[in-house]
DNA sequence: TCCGATACATCGAATATCTATGTATATCCG
DNA sequence: CGGATATACATAGATATTCGATGTATCGGA
Protein backbone atom coordinates (compact mmCIF):
# COMPACT_ATOMS: atom_id res chain seq x y z
CA UNK A 1 0.00 0.00 0.00
CA UNK A 2 1.31 3.42 -0.72
CA UNK A 3 3.13 4.33 2.41
CA UNK A 4 2.68 8.31 1.73
CA UNK A 5 -0.85 8.37 2.34
CA UNK A 6 -0.15 6.97 6.01
CA UNK A 7 1.41 10.01 7.12
CA UNK A 8 -0.51 12.13 9.95
CA UNK A 9 -2.86 9.00 10.47
CA UNK A 10 -0.25 7.49 13.00
CA UNK A 11 -1.17 10.24 15.86
CA UNK A 12 -4.25 10.06 15.09
CA UNK A 13 -4.73 6.38 15.60
CA UNK A 14 -2.68 6.45 18.66
CA UNK A 15 -5.45 9.12 20.21
CA UNK A 16 -8.15 7.16 19.16
CA UNK A 17 -6.68 3.80 20.31
CA UNK A 18 -6.00 5.59 24.01
CA UNK A 19 -9.13 6.90 24.38
CA UNK A 20 -10.48 3.22 24.65
CA UNK A 21 -8.14 2.73 27.37
CA UNK A 22 -4.47 3.22 28.73
CA UNK A 23 -2.16 0.73 26.34
CA UNK A 24 1.79 0.26 25.96
CA UNK A 25 3.11 0.49 23.21
CA UNK A 26 3.48 -2.95 21.85
CA UNK A 27 -0.25 -3.29 22.61
CA UNK A 28 -0.37 -0.57 20.43
CA UNK A 29 1.10 -1.52 17.36
CA UNK A 30 -0.41 -5.14 17.75
CA UNK A 31 -3.89 -3.95 18.60
CA UNK A 32 -3.85 -1.43 15.32
CA UNK A 33 -2.91 -4.61 13.20
CA UNK A 34 -5.44 -6.95 14.48
CA UNK A 35 -8.23 -4.10 14.01
CA UNK A 36 -7.28 -3.12 10.31
CA UNK A 37 -6.81 -6.58 9.25
CA UNK A 38 -2.59 -5.94 8.93
CA UNK A 39 -3.54 -2.43 6.46
CA UNK A 40 -1.36 -0.58 9.25
CA UNK A 41 2.19 -2.55 10.17
CA UNK A 42 3.70 0.33 12.04
CA UNK A 43 7.62 0.01 13.07
CA UNK A 44 8.76 0.44 16.51
CA UNK A 45 10.91 3.15 14.85
CA UNK A 46 7.87 5.01 14.12
CA UNK A 47 5.72 4.07 16.84
CA UNK A 48 7.90 4.83 19.73
CA UNK A 49 9.25 8.60 18.63
CA UNK A 50 5.49 8.95 17.61
CA UNK A 51 4.44 8.37 21.25
CA UNK A 52 7.58 10.77 22.68
CA UNK A 53 6.37 13.11 20.58
CA UNK A 54 3.12 13.27 22.01
CA UNK A 55 3.83 12.87 25.32
CA UNK A 56 6.06 15.97 25.01
CA UNK A 57 3.12 17.57 24.22
CA UNK A 58 1.18 16.27 26.99
CA UNK A 59 -1.67 14.73 24.68
CA UNK A 60 -0.98 11.19 26.44
CA UNK A 61 0.69 10.43 29.68
CA UNK A 62 2.62 7.42 30.26
CA UNK A 63 3.50 5.78 33.42
CA UNK A 64 5.74 2.26 33.96
CA UNK A 65 4.49 -1.01 35.24
CA UNK A 66 6.38 -3.95 36.13
CA UNK A 67 4.87 -6.51 34.92
CA UNK A 68 4.92 -10.12 37.31
CA UNK A 69 7.94 -11.26 35.07
CA UNK A 70 9.99 -8.49 35.19
CA UNK A 71 9.58 -6.81 31.98
CA UNK A 72 8.86 -2.89 32.05
CA UNK A 73 5.91 -1.54 30.35
CA UNK A 74 5.26 2.12 29.73
CA UNK A 75 1.54 2.55 29.60
CA UNK A 76 -0.33 5.59 28.65
CA UNK A 77 -3.02 7.23 28.98
CA UNK A 78 -5.19 10.27 26.98
CA UNK A 79 -4.69 13.49 29.25
CA UNK A 80 -7.37 16.29 28.33
CA UNK A 81 -6.08 17.92 26.15
CA UNK A 82 -4.82 14.76 24.14
CA UNK A 83 -8.84 14.02 24.38
CA UNK A 84 -9.99 17.65 22.75
CA UNK A 85 -6.96 17.29 20.36
CA UNK A 86 -8.69 13.75 18.84
CA UNK A 87 -11.73 15.45 18.32
CA UNK A 88 -10.07 17.99 16.35
CA UNK A 89 -7.85 15.46 14.59
CA UNK A 90 -11.03 13.63 13.93
CA UNK A 91 -13.13 16.29 12.09
CA UNK A 92 -10.24 16.99 10.03
CA UNK A 93 -9.56 13.44 8.90
CA UNK A 94 -13.53 13.86 8.27
CA UNK A 95 -13.39 16.67 6.31
CA UNK A 96 -9.99 15.35 4.07
CA UNK A 97 -11.94 11.99 3.31
CA UNK A 98 -14.86 14.10 2.01
CA UNK A 99 -12.68 16.50 0.22
CA UNK A 100 -10.90 13.96 -1.65
CA UNK A 101 -14.04 11.22 -2.43
CA UNK A 102 -15.38 14.61 -4.02
CA UNK A 103 -12.75 15.24 -6.28
CA UNK A 104 -12.21 11.61 -7.30
CA UNK A 105 -16.53 11.13 -7.38
CA UNK A 106 -16.40 14.40 -9.99
CA UNK A 107 -13.49 12.92 -12.49
CA UNK A 108 -15.65 9.63 -12.44
CA UNK A 109 -18.58 11.55 -13.61
CA UNK A 110 -21.07 12.62 -11.18
CA UNK A 111 -23.42 9.89 -9.91
CA UNK B 1 -6.34 22.07 8.91
CA UNK B 2 -3.88 19.25 10.38
CA UNK B 3 -1.63 19.48 6.93
CA UNK B 4 0.06 16.39 7.90
CA UNK B 5 -2.80 14.25 6.71
CA UNK B 6 -2.37 16.27 2.98
CA UNK B 7 0.41 13.75 2.90
CA UNK B 8 0.39 11.64 -0.33
CA UNK B 9 -3.06 12.58 -1.77
CA UNK B 10 -1.52 15.50 -4.07
CA UNK B 11 -0.47 13.16 -6.59
CA UNK B 12 -3.34 11.24 -6.15
CA UNK B 13 -5.40 14.01 -6.63
CA UNK B 14 -3.39 15.20 -9.40
CA UNK B 15 -3.93 11.94 -11.22
CA UNK B 16 -7.45 12.00 -10.63
CA UNK B 17 -8.07 15.68 -12.18
CA UNK B 18 -6.02 14.83 -15.45
CA UNK B 19 -8.34 12.13 -15.91
CA UNK B 20 -11.12 14.78 -16.98
CA UNK B 21 -8.91 16.16 -18.89
CA UNK B 22 -5.68 17.86 -20.28
CA UNK B 23 -4.90 20.79 -17.60
CA UNK B 24 -1.66 23.16 -17.10
CA UNK B 25 -0.47 23.68 -13.04
CA UNK B 26 -2.61 26.77 -12.42
CA UNK B 27 -5.52 25.18 -13.86
CA UNK B 28 -4.78 22.47 -11.50
CA UNK B 29 -4.77 24.24 -8.48
CA UNK B 30 -8.01 26.38 -9.09
CA UNK B 31 -10.08 23.34 -9.44
CA UNK B 32 -8.78 21.37 -6.52
CA UNK B 33 -9.36 24.44 -4.68
CA UNK B 34 -13.21 24.95 -5.75
CA UNK B 35 -13.80 21.53 -6.39
CA UNK B 36 -13.58 21.03 -2.09
CA UNK B 37 -14.81 24.49 -1.23
CA UNK B 38 -10.98 25.69 -0.32
CA UNK B 39 -10.36 22.15 1.71
CA UNK B 40 -6.76 22.55 -0.34
CA UNK B 41 -5.08 25.00 -0.83
CA UNK B 42 -1.65 24.04 -2.58
CA UNK B 43 1.45 26.18 -2.99
CA UNK B 44 3.13 26.25 -5.99
CA UNK B 45 6.13 25.13 -4.12
CA UNK B 46 4.07 22.00 -4.21
CA UNK B 47 2.23 21.71 -6.62
CA UNK B 48 5.11 22.44 -9.80
CA UNK B 49 7.66 20.10 -7.84
CA UNK B 50 4.86 17.48 -7.97
CA UNK B 51 4.18 17.59 -11.33
CA UNK B 52 7.88 17.42 -12.74
CA UNK B 53 8.21 14.34 -10.13
CA UNK B 54 5.05 13.34 -12.18
CA UNK B 55 6.09 13.64 -15.36
CA UNK B 56 9.97 12.15 -14.76
CA UNK B 57 8.11 8.94 -13.61
CA UNK B 58 5.98 9.03 -17.14
CA UNK B 59 2.47 9.21 -15.17
CA UNK B 60 2.18 12.37 -17.11
CA UNK B 61 3.25 13.67 -20.26
CA UNK B 62 3.29 17.80 -20.26
CA UNK B 63 3.30 19.52 -23.53
CA UNK B 64 4.15 23.80 -23.49
CA UNK B 65 1.12 25.77 -25.56
CA UNK B 66 1.16 29.10 -26.25
CA UNK B 67 -1.66 31.61 -25.69
CA UNK B 68 -2.90 33.96 -28.05
CA UNK B 69 -2.23 36.50 -24.73
CA UNK B 70 1.78 35.54 -25.27
CA UNK B 71 1.82 33.80 -22.11
CA UNK B 72 2.86 29.88 -22.12
CA UNK B 73 1.27 27.18 -20.51
CA UNK B 74 2.44 23.72 -19.70
CA UNK B 75 -0.49 21.36 -20.58
CA UNK B 76 -0.59 18.11 -18.38
CA UNK B 77 -2.15 14.36 -19.56
CA UNK B 78 -2.35 10.99 -18.36
CA UNK B 79 -0.61 8.75 -19.73
CA UNK B 80 -1.59 4.84 -20.06
CA UNK B 81 0.77 4.42 -17.22
CA UNK B 82 -0.18 7.22 -14.94
CA UNK B 83 -4.23 5.55 -15.20
CA UNK B 84 -3.06 2.79 -13.70
CA UNK B 85 -1.31 3.95 -11.02
CA UNK B 86 -4.44 6.71 -10.41
CA UNK B 87 -6.43 3.14 -10.41
CA UNK B 88 -4.13 1.57 -8.10
CA UNK B 89 -3.72 4.88 -5.89
CA UNK B 90 -7.79 5.03 -5.75
CA UNK B 91 -7.47 1.79 -4.33
CA UNK B 92 -5.10 2.49 -1.64
CA UNK B 93 -7.09 5.49 -0.41
CA UNK B 94 -10.22 3.70 -0.42
CA UNK B 95 -8.44 1.03 1.51
CA UNK B 96 -6.81 3.58 4.04
CA UNK B 97 -9.90 5.24 4.84
CA UNK B 98 -11.74 1.82 5.76
CA UNK B 99 -9.02 0.58 7.77
CA UNK B 100 -8.60 4.08 9.82
CA UNK B 101 -12.83 4.28 9.93
CA UNK B 102 -12.46 0.99 11.57
CA UNK B 103 -10.54 2.04 14.19
CA UNK B 104 -12.10 5.43 14.67
CA UNK B 105 -15.46 3.72 14.95
CA UNK B 106 -14.55 0.78 17.69
CA UNK B 107 -12.68 3.28 19.96
CA UNK B 108 -16.24 4.97 19.58
CA UNK B 109 -17.66 2.08 20.14
CA UNK B 110 -19.73 -0.37 18.06
CA UNK B 111 -22.82 0.82 16.29
C1' DT C 1 1.16 53.85 -14.28
C1' DC C 2 0.90 50.67 -10.77
C1' DC C 3 -1.07 46.64 -8.72
C1' DG C 4 -3.01 42.19 -8.86
C1' DA C 5 -3.84 38.03 -11.30
C1' DT C 6 -1.88 34.70 -14.35
C1' DA C 7 1.82 31.20 -15.09
C1' DC C 8 5.87 29.11 -14.50
C1' DA C 9 10.12 27.78 -11.60
C1' DT C 10 13.67 26.67 -7.83
C1' DC C 11 15.86 26.47 -3.30
C1' DG C 12 16.17 25.65 1.59
C1' DA C 13 13.73 24.40 5.78
C1' DA C 14 10.77 21.75 8.49
C1' DT C 15 8.77 17.42 9.54
C1' DA C 16 7.38 12.60 9.58
C1' DT C 17 8.23 8.11 8.82
C1' DC C 18 11.28 3.97 7.72
C1' DT C 19 15.34 1.04 8.09
C1' DA C 20 18.65 -0.69 10.79
C1' DT C 21 20.47 -1.52 14.96
C1' DG C 22 20.82 -2.23 20.01
C1' DT C 23 19.48 -3.91 24.77
C1' DA C 24 17.21 -7.17 27.83
C1' DT C 25 14.10 -10.79 29.49
C1' DA C 26 10.82 -14.69 29.05
C1' DT C 27 9.11 -18.63 26.76
C1' DC C 28 8.84 -22.40 23.73
C1' DC C 29 10.91 -26.30 21.46
C1' DG C 30 14.24 -29.64 20.35
C1' DC D 1 20.35 -27.13 28.32
C1' DG D 2 20.80 -24.20 24.31
C1' DG D 3 18.93 -21.44 20.72
C1' DA D 4 15.28 -19.20 18.38
C1' DT D 5 11.34 -16.38 18.82
C1' DA D 6 8.31 -13.05 21.03
C1' DT D 7 8.00 -9.38 24.15
C1' DA D 8 9.27 -4.51 25.18
C1' DC D 9 11.64 -0.55 24.91
C1' DA D 10 14.93 2.82 22.48
C1' DT D 11 17.82 5.74 19.15
C1' DA D 12 20.27 7.37 15.00
C1' DG D 13 20.65 8.20 10.24
C1' DA D 14 18.45 8.22 5.73
C1' DT D 15 14.66 9.35 2.84
C1' DA D 16 10.80 11.87 1.06
C1' DT D 17 7.20 15.19 0.97
C1' DT D 18 5.42 19.46 1.45
C1' DC D 19 5.76 24.48 2.71
C1' DG D 20 7.57 29.16 2.60
C1' DA D 21 10.12 32.42 0.32
C1' DT D 22 11.66 34.24 -3.63
C1' DG D 23 12.20 35.14 -8.63
C1' DT D 24 10.79 35.99 -13.60
C1' DA D 25 7.48 37.68 -16.99
C1' DT D 26 3.04 39.15 -19.14
C1' DC D 27 -1.58 41.05 -19.13
C1' DG D 28 -5.72 43.69 -17.71
C1' DG D 29 -8.03 47.02 -14.98
C1' DA D 30 -8.26 51.13 -11.91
Amino acid sequence: MDTELLKGTLSLLILSLLSRKAMYGYQIAATVHADTDGAFQWREGSLYPALHKLEQAKLIAGEWEDTDAGRKRRYYRLTAKGRAALTEKTAAWAELCRAVNRVLEVSNGPA
